[in-house]
DNA sequence: GCTTGACATTCCTATATCGGTATGTATCAT
DNA sequence: ATGATACATACCGATATAGGAATGTCAAGC
């Protein structure tokens, strides 16, 4: 067979080094494509399916304005490899244990 | 031009998502390869070539005895991945900025 | 020695993906 | 209406990769 398809799953989105540059760049605020597309150097064909596979895998959510797109990290998207990388954490520092504890205390007063 | 590699990236490696599979059977333990195969029912190939991918990213390190090959998960080589999407986890959760000071507490414990 | 067992590696094929170029689709300005 | 701007999509070619099958390597037992 074949090699496995990437799109629409998290944890092969962010294997591509420029979609995390994407992200990096959007970070906490907001972005058009245009503005990603000079700030990177990359073409706006290229971003804008880097954009797409975001979009699918539900890392980036978009909003309309004008003719501008204005594109935001949905950062709820990448819990599931926060979690799955946090499986682990017990392996390179013991301490975290402390986090642990302290995350399963924050989850409880979340979801009463 | 083609498709960018994936294997030497921590972030491509774990995106295939048979290795993740054999990150999560060894576990925090140590397993051999015949261990792995007979778990996951993939085949012996498959999973060496698997985990040589993992070994050259750090993800795993091999251990022998006799004819077996005991492997176990490098969790430090998770750090990266870690961080990274750390970066992002104010976007999904206020809360965490309580993590984020006991996480540079913490730091400042370990390398003083 | 030879054989068996446990893995690693090589060769091969199929295909999903990436990037480039060109084109399509709206929206705004005149 | 015409043109320009902002972005998405379609099409294409190149190639790295995953899996299968066969083979290689090395240790242990006889």
């Amino acid at each position: 067979m074949a090699r496995t398809p990437t799109t629409a799953d998290v944890f092969n989105a962010i294997g591509d080094e420029h979609r995390r540059s994407i992200l990096d760049t959007i970070g906490t605020g907001e972005l058009a494509v245009g503005e990603i597309v000079s700030a990177l150097g990359f073409t706006q064909p290229q971003v804008s399916k880097h954009l797409k596979v975001l979009r699918d895998v539900g890392l980036v959510q978009c909003s309309r304005t004008g003719r501008h797109r204005h594109y935001r990290v949905n950062g709820a998207g990448l819990r599931p490899i926060d979690e799955w990388v946090r499986g682990f954490a017990a392996l390179w520092n013991e301490r975290y244990d402390l986090l642990d504890d302290l995350l399963v205390e924050l989850q409880h007063e979340e979801s009463p």
